[in-house]
RNA sequence: GGGCAAGUAGCCAAGUGGCCAACGGCAACAGACUGUAAAUCUGUCCUCUUCGGAGUUCGGUGGUUCGAAUCCAUCCUUGCCCA
């Protein structure tokens, strides 16, 4: 199976310009994402031009993954309805190198290899071009009719946000990002979301103007949820690649909590399962859904894939400690199980107020479990805090020292699937 | 620079002097049902609260009025048309 062959089964083809599988089947090619500084982390959203990348690599051919920062400081209206605010350069900066860190985990840059990764940086070539360089050079060749045809452009134009002079100007500059790897790195492929079509054609269009150069591309359907709703968010907020934003207990339980259609799809995108066990995969799923296979092996692959096989194991034994025992009592968990609850959200609280005796709306406000009093308050008449995996029912509670697992900890719940472990500890 | 239109909670969107913390929808959170699914139903959804209330909102500022998201002035932002 060839590269596009592989691609399409797994749903990740949306757009291609014609021949671009002929001239990856002629010769290893050079091909190229862009990743948007707009985080000092990736996010989930990020993992699929990783993986094009990646299998792009796999297949023999050499990825270079371009961080923007020239292009981060302009901003591309693709799929945005409203300009966004432009990030300073410090900022910029720390991003770029925060995601630079993560892309080398997941790309192989050893240089003795014949296909190394590589990663550039579109600042480094715009930074010394001067704006009238940029408009004669590069914007002569091309026709405003021509870049106000394409949809991120005409959808801002009919809308009622209007745009602005540097947002049209976008697919201009990326465009012009494709052209300098085409010049300086030989390379001819681009690949990138769905939303990325328009600005990867403009950049196909100036190198034919300007270098007279064939070039091709293809992009991945963006990433979607069966429900519509958002990719990648769960209640706080992205999910992110680094583990001290997400840990990889919760990224683990980010796609165990899959539905089943988005499992089904979701297991092509992000694991390198091939077909055949996919397919397996999904025949027992129909048979058993209860069992879940299809999101317990979708979630293994990709925390295996993003932070490695420790931290996977760890994320498994913090799941089964929660999550499998259901039934078992609190009691059951060993001092060292409620220690080693990795990924688990850990909270301090004061040992003498527990001593003391404390009504459990204080202390979930206090905790930094819920953000007030009131809130608190609501939580609990609602049905949704358990302490001990035993329900608060009233929220005249009081919590004592009675309730202390092994003399220091509190395993508290917020709804289903919301675990917090509370030390309890005597600090100053 | 001139003319017209618009700016309401995370988003969309009603409201055009008191009955407005502001209809409705989406998103989000919790509960029931389940499989830590989906769909459905229920509750919450500006902030704080001793659950009795208290405080701060409708682009900004100033005014009219017993009383303003609603009227007036002015400024800002955005769109459309003209120069």
């Amino acid at each position: 199976m060839n590269l596009i062959e592989e691609l399409s089964w797994r749903g990740m083809i949306r757009d291609i310009v014609p021949g671009t599988e002929e001239q990856l089947g002629k010769e290893p090619t050079v091909g190229y994402i862009g990743f948007d500084p707009t985080a000092d982390s990736l996010h989930i959203g990020s993992l699929v031009p990783i993986l094009l990348l990646k299998h792009l690599q796999l297949a023999g051919h050499k990825p270079i993954a371009l961080i923007g920062g020239a292009t981060g400081m302009v901003g591309d209206p693709s799929g945005k309805s409203e300009e966004r605010s432009l990030l300073d350069e410090d900022t910029l900066s720390r991003n770029q190198t925060g995601i630079k860190k993560q892309l080398e985990k997941y790309l192989d840059f050893d240089p003795t290899i014949v296909n190394p990764a590589e990663l550039t940086n579109n600042y480094d070539w715009f930074r010394q071009m001067g704006f009238l360089e940029f408009i004669r050079d590069v914007g002569k060749h091309m026709s405003v009719n021509y870049m106000a045809a394409k949809d991120s452009v005409k959808k801002r134009l009919e809308g009622e946000a209007g745009m602005s002079f540097t947002e049209f100007t976008y697919q201009l500059v990326q465009g012009y990002d494709f052209y300098w790897l085409f010049k300086n790195k030989n390379c001819k492929l681009q690949m990138g979301g769905s939303d990325q079509w328009g600005n990867i054609t403009t950049g196909a269009e100036l190198i034919r103007r300007m270098a007279g150069g064939e070039v091709y591309a293809f992009t991945c359907p963006l990433i979607t949820k069966a429900d519509g709703g958002k990719f990648g968010k769960t209640e706080k907020g992205n999910v992110w690649l680094d583990k001290s934003r997400t840990s990889p207990y919760q990224f683990y339980q980010f796609w165990l909590n899959a539905s089943d259609a988005d499992a089904a799809q979701w297991i092509k995108i992000f694991t390198f399962l091939d077909k055949e066990q996919i397919d397996r995969l999904t025949k027992a799923h129909l048979q058993n859904p209860g069992a879940r296979e299809l999101q317990k092996t979708l979630a293994r692959e990709v925390t295996a894939f993003v932070h490695g096989e420790q931290e996977l194991q760890q994320a498994l034994a913090t799941t089964e400690k929660l999550f499998a025992g259901q039934a078992a009592a609190v009691e059951s968990l060993s001092e060292q199980d409620l220690h080693d609850l990795e990924g688990a959200i850990q909270r301090e609280y004061p040992m003498d107020k527990i001593i003391a005796g404390i009504d459990v709306v204080s202390f979930l406000s206090e905790a930094g479990i819920l953000p007030s009093k009131g809130e608190a308050r609501k939580m609990i008449q609602a049905g949704g805090i358990s302490i001990n995996k035993k329900r608060i029912e009233n929220v005249q509670y009081i919590l004592d020292s009675e309730a202390l697992l092994h003399n220091k900890y509190l395993l508290v719940q917020k709804g289903k699937k919301s675990y917090f472990l509370v030390r309890v500890s005597a600090k100053g």
